[in-house]
RNA sequence: GGGCGGCUAGCUCAGUUGGGAGAGCGCCGCGUUCGCAACGCGGAGGUCGGGAGUUCGAGCCUCCUGCCGUCCA
């Protein structure tokens, strides 16, 4: 989605940005010849940033529009969108329609991430003055209220009245008209009347018109810039307009929204810069604090230059903040998706903060001024400040670590082409080092050009080519959304919305059967027996999943026609709707009108109210236990289990464990009650309750508490006091990423069953042992080594026989072939290590000569061959091996001092060893002597 | 979702045509010393991440799988 209410990364801006401005000729703002001399802008007054956010807010407010929190940079509800990106997301489903809320005129002052551009943002960062991976976007929304008149109005009130900006700085522009879409006839009227004819631009498509898909609502934007005139950028896009009047079809047809809508965006850095008279977004009040605390750190000064100190400086200055509000919002740093990218972007700082001098972690130090200068304007930052510090602290240590470990494979591949006469690190090392390591790669040319090493930069760009090429080809398949319900025509739906009564009984009777799907999600009319579909139902106690607990299972049936149907899973049709049971039929048919009962299976449900209130017992534990930078990463509650991920940054050790469980346990005694209320979220969060990262919360909230010990909101199912847990068992510990771990619980009867199955494998133990608890431990080493003993014991003994056999050498048979000396014994039962030891042995008594060695046991044959030293060059075990082995059906080989074989034929080996005297003369060079 | 690399003694890691599992540090004992450090000698400590396969024989080759790291999406 582009959503075009943008400050940073729009196609024109960056065209400003090479120097061609949108429009040439001098001034004609004020009409002068090139450059404003006079100050015109004196007039303008002075605020801080957050002044200006705060302004801007409560001028709408008094205009009637409900100021709006900022919604996580983590969009809730969209799976495919990798951050929050403009400041209609959290809109999207009011435009669409598909969602009502008690107010028709918002505002806001959005966090908004954008990285993931095509024309990849991220190296702009740093060296542009205005480029930014993280900023606010102020905005005021209107949906279906309110159009061009009042939008143009209002934006022109606050720029000119609020903030005294003069109007004679400022320009704005309109759809020029294309593609079959009329010139903004009417957006020109309305600016008529505030500035003169030649201050309004007459744009394109590319400029002028915004759409949030290839389908969907869709409009003409009015963009108003403000011209300075001067420095990098002499006019500056400071506010859009997006007028939401169309819908296109999937045909690309525009047909008019009955509602139009209306959607504005405006960067408070960019207009903190214009409004503080800085050329730059990096003098402001909203980076000179970070700015200043780098410079203190490493011991320079920010000067506002294209330096390469003063680029790093902008660099960690814009990414601390990225990175402090994705940590603040739960997001990460891992290898895979959006922890991903928070992971990119801290370590390009850390790799500026080394430029800059600063090689021990820093980048945790700078949160603190964040807290300071935004912690009243966001409270998240403030909230989470001690999870965010540990979080960034630990993703230093590992950088560091990283480096450690690729530094000598770096070092390792510049001494290999070091001596070369070109001097060039090819294109595929380095990018193996990269790819596979993790080195930077201005790491690895730093470093190479510090030793007079070039890289093949072709070679390295095509190999990532070829990554990129791989990767999205193969995750091309992954992305497919799931099936979507057929419900556009059903307006029953929509007017029965989703009722659910799980929260007080487990049993519905009388209830009509709204709609039926079959498996394809198509409405029909009624399920026969043996069929299975969706049904919805006017309202229902089955609990759909969410927040970790599973869905319910049950039955609905109807007592008049006899029909009945077991409920085998739920699924959310749409937001506001009624949700969908997923049913077989296994008697009668259900039809649409039919009156039901809907029944869970109250076991089943009580099991994961269980578990489900244990989980909360278990998060506030965790907190007291190991610290407050605890926070839920995901859950599961099932009727059986229930399973808790939580950042945390080492194994929870045994003693923790085990003071964890106590606690829990405790509560459960205590059996205090379950308490549950809906209350407004502010207030909920205010008052201290547990909100889960990246979730969408609406105006009010269900906050489930056990007094005096958790609060969370949550829209699960809970028990009614404490006490109905029973019984609460860790079960596993255990890492699922860096910095995750998870633990295993179960409770109740299942708490039971487990303690049972352990104590029932104890005894086992003991009774097998013969020992009494409190020695078992002790009886098990004492075994252990007695085993170890007796199996040396055995090889020795086992050698020994073997050696002196009936206590003489006449076992071996010795004979000398061409002068050289050939023991040869066939053994019993002896393994390879044993056949080792014999062959040392017996090369040590013959001094110099070979040795043969075969060996019977399980009905296979195992062959030792052993040379002398002095020997070594005339014949070679090896040989020999691979000569006598095939004899007994086996083959194999070794060095030339020492062979081994195997073979399956045991009634051969005499045969063998007598072949062995022959084959042992003709590769010394002798004819056999003919057996006697 | 797709690649690449790693997993061997308590720790850090070596280990190539597939053929005796190693080093350094640490640990225990002995020696040396008034004692300690250092040093010398000796010793304990290993399911070579797990499972299958190929082979007479697998730390090493093949397949599956777990965990860690890293890059791309």
């Amino acid at each position: 989605m582009s959503a075009g209410a943008g400050a940073s990364s729009s196609p024109r801006r960056s065209r400003a940005s090479t120097g061609s401005p949108i429009w040439t000729g001098g001034c004609r703002l004020c009409s002068r010849a090139t450059t404003c001399s006079e100050d015109v802008s004196s007039k303008i007054v002075r605020m801080t940033s957050n002044e200006i956010r705060s302004s801007f807010l409560k001028f709408f407010e008094r205009n009637g529009h409900r100021i709006v929190p900022s919604s996580s940079l983590v969009p809730g509800d969209d799976p495919t969108l990798l951050f929050t990106n403009a400041g209609m997301n959290q809109f999207k489903d009011l435009f669409l329609g598909r969602e009502k809320r008690d107010y028709r005129r918002a505002t806001t002052s959005q966090k908004v991430m954008r990285v993931s551009g095509k024309h990849n943002d991220l190296d702009n960062v740093g060296p542009s003055f205005r480029h930014h991976t993280f900023f606010e976007m102020l905005g005021n929304f209107s949906f279906g209220d309110y159009f061009k008149k009042e939008a143009i109005e209002y934006a022109w009130t606050v720029l000119t009245d609020v903030w005294k900006m003069p109007a004679d700085k400022l320009v704005v522009s309109i759809f020029k008209g294309g593609h079959g879409i009329p010139r903004d006839d009417e957006a020109f009227e309305i600016w008529r009347k505030f500035v003169s004819r030649d201050r309004i631009l007459e744009l394109g498509l590319d400029d002028n018109f915004w759409q949030m898909g290839d389908t969907g609502p869709c409009g003409r934007c009015s963009e108003i810039y403000y011209v300075r005139g001067t420095g990098v950028d002499p006019e500056i896009e400071v506010w859009n307009n997006v007028f939401m009047e169309f819908e296109r079809s999937a045909e690309g047809v525009l047909k008019p929204l009955p509602a139009p809508s209306i959607d504005t965006g405006m960067g408070l850095e960019r207009v903190t810069a214009v409004l503080q008279q800085k050329d730059s977004n990096y003098d402001t009040d909203l980076f000179m604090p970070l700015l200043r605390q780098i410079g203190s750190l490493s011991g320079r000064t920010y000067a506002g230059s294209m330096s390469p100190d003063d680029v790093s400086m902008r660099v960690v200055a814009d990414h601390i903040r990225s990175t402090t509000f994705l940590i603040a919002d739960g997001v990460t740093p891992s290898n895979e998706w959006r922890g991903y990218v928070l992971r990119k972007i801290m370590r390009r700082a850390m790799r500026h903060g080394k430029h800059l001098g600063l090689n021990e972690a820093f980048l945790h130090r700078l949160v603190a001024v964040l807290d300071r200068e935004m912690g009243d304007a966001y409270p998240e930052v403030r909230r989470n400040r001690e999870m965010v510090e540990k979080t960034i602290l630990a993703e230093e240590h590992r950088f560091e670590a990283v480096l450690n470990e690729g530094l000598p494979r770096l070092e390792a591949e510049l001494a290999k082409v070091s001596d070369t006469k070109s001097k060039v690190l090819p294109g595929e090392i380095a990018f193996r080092l990269y790819d596979t390591f993790g080195i930077p790669f201005d790491f690895i040319e730093d470093t190479a050009t510090t030793q007079g090493i070039t890289i093949d930069r072709e070679g390295y760009d095509r190999a990532m080519e070829a990554q990129r090429d791989k990767a999205r080809a193969q995750s091309a398949f992954g992305g497919r959304k799931g099936q979507e319900f057929d419900v556009e025509a059903d307006d029953r739906l929509k007017e029965v919305g989703d009722r659910f009564e799980g929260y007080t009984t487990t049993r519905v009777s009388g209830v009509p059967i709204v709609s039926l799907f079959d498996e394809k999600r198509t409405p029909v009319d009624a399920l026969a027996s043996g069929e299975s579909g969706f049904v919805a139902l006017a309202k229902t106690p089955f609990y759909l999943e969410a927040g970790g607990q599973v869905s319910d299972s049950g039955r609905i049936f109807s007592e008049a026609g006899g029909a009945s149907a077991t409920v085998e899973g739920m699924v959310r049709i749409r937001a506001g709707l009624p949700r969908a049971h997923h049913v077989r039929v296994t008697s009668g048919s259900l039809r649409v009108r039919d009156l039901v009962t809907a029944e869970v299976d109250a076991e089943v449900r009580n099991a994961t109210r269980r578990n489900h209130t244990a989980t909360h017992l278990l998060h506030a534990a965790l907190r007291e236990v190991l610290g407050t930078h605890v926070t839920q990463k995901g859950s599961l509650v099932a009727p059986d289990r229930l399973r808790f991920d939580f950042v945390h940054f080492q194994p929870v050790s045994r003693e923790e464990l085990e003071r964890i469980e106590r606690i829990v346990n405790e509560q459960i005694v205590r059996n205090t009650p379950v308490e549950t209320d809906v209350r407004p979220t502010q207030e909920a969060i205010a008052a201290g309750a547990m909100a889960l990262f990246g979730e969408k919360y609406g105006d009010t909230v269900r906050v489930v508490s056990v007094p005096r010990f958790s609060m969370e909101l949550c829209g699960g199912t809970h028990v009614s006091a404490t006490g109905d847990i029973g019984f609460f068992a860790i079960v596993a510990e255990g890492g699922v990423a860096a910095g995750v771990r998870r633990i295993e619980a179960v409770t109740g009867n299942g708490a039971v069953a487990w303690a049972q199955r352990q104590r029932g494998v104890l005894t086992e133990i003991l009774d097998a042992l013969h020992a009494p608890d409190d020695q078992a431990v002790e009886a098990i080493e004492k075994l252990q080594s007695e085993a170890k003993r007796l199996g040396r014991e055995v090889t020795q003994l086992k050698t020994k026989l073997a050696m002196g056999g009936g206590g003489s050498a006449e076992d071996t048979d010795t004979v000398e072939v061409a002068g050289v000396k050939l023991a040869r014994r066939k053994v019993e039962d002896l393994d390879k290590d044993a056949l080792r030891g014999l062959s040392d042995s017996l090369k040590a008594r013959i001094k110099s000569g070979v040795v043969v060695l075969a060996s019977a046991s399980d009905g296979k044959v195992q062959i030792v061959v052993a040379v002398t030293p002095d020997l070594t060059s005339r014949v070679k075990a090896g040989q020999i091996v691979k000569e006598i082995a095939p004899i007994v059906g086996g083959g194999g080989g070794g060095r030339p001092d020492f062979a081994e074989a195997g073979g399956k034929q045991p009634e051969k080996i005499d045969e063998m060893l007598g072949a062995s005297e022959g084959v042992l003369a003709r590769l010394l060079g002798h004819s056999t002597p003919s057996p006697a």
